[in-house]
RNA sequence: AUUAAUAAAUUC
């Protein structure tokens, strides 16, 4: 039931597995039939706590049963065998969709694209990108993400902002997480000041940056012992009203810290506690 | 808010 979906996927995403077969038993006890959205939380469960194996046993299991699987099935297969060092079967899984019917969309293939560049193989991740263009499948912002991040992380800014261009030229609308992506770039090389170059100039053309982007910031200046401009800018998310999270705090009590600064360090970490 | 993907610290 609706219900049910609700609570297992919800304890699925917590990685609450045991929990979620509970509910699921009840569920059975109960003379209700899990359904597909049943079983594609139960796999997504087991493949994003590493049990790609345990996965698979439900996705046989539901195929056996004569139902189909659907897009998110494989979503959430190919997410999990992407995390393992098994990328040869990721191959295997696109023919197993499209034996069944089911056509690869844009987010079939993110995870297969993050994937390689995680493992620092940014040319395959483009082979994947041409892979997808031939079977018609078009990169959304989000895959432009991946790709950008991937070169962000390996250094290539000149290559990430020709990317970012090119995004535009396909008249594709850059979102916060492409910004984000970028500027944390430019701090991961160092270059803090190209980095708060950037967020300035997109700020004017009404870009909103938010949490992540001042916390990457701040990151950036901490790494480069600017730990007066890591204040300005944390003082700064207050101005426009952007509440610090948890990694907010811990990134600049950490900054503090390793600047031998305990008395901010400390200062910082009440007021984290005090705003709870 | 019933199910898959992309950005920040720590862990790897």
């Amino acid at each position: 039931s609706f219900t049910h979906n609700t609570i297992i996927s919800g304890l699925c995403r917590a990685n609450r597995m045991p929990e979620a077969n509970r509910v699921l038993n009840e569920m059975v006890e109960g003379g209700l039939k899990p359904d597909l959205v049943t079983y594609n939380a139960l796999i997504d469960g087991y493949c994003r706590e590493g049990n790609v194996g345990k996965a698979f046993e439900v996705y046989n299991g539901l195929v056996m049963k004569g139902m189909q699987a659907d897009v998110y099935t494989y979503g959430s297969l190919m997410n999990g065998v992407c995390k393992t060092d098994r990328m040869e079967e990721t191959r295997i899984l696109i023919k197993e969709m499209l034996l069944h019917g089911v056509m690869p969309n844009v987010i079939s293939y993110h995870s297969l694209a993050k994937a390689y560049c995680d493992k620092g193989n940014i040319e395959v991740a483009f082979l994947v990108r041409d892979e997808m263009l031939e079977r018609g499948v078009m990169p959304d912002v989000a895959f432009y993400n991946v790709l950008i991040d991937g070169l962000c992380k390996a250094g290539e800014m000149e290559t990430s902002m020709q990317l970012l261009r090119e995004m535009l030229d396909k008249r594709l609308i850059p979102d916060d997480i492409i910004y984000t992506t970028l500027i944390d770039g430019y701090c991961r090389i160092g270059n803090c000041s190209e980095a708060v170059m950037l967020l300035f100039r997109l700020v004017e053309t009404g870009f909103k940056p938010n949490v992540v982007t001042y916390t990457s910031l701040i990151c950036g200046m901490c790494q480069a012992n600017k730990m007066e401009e890591a204040n300005k800018l944390f003082e700064e998310m207050r101005t426009i009203n952007l509440m610090p999270n948890e990694i907010t705090y811990s990134v600049l009590i950490n900054g503090y810290a390793n600047a031998g600064n305990m008395q901010d360090a400390f200062r910082v970490r009440d007021e984290m506690v005090k705003s709870g």
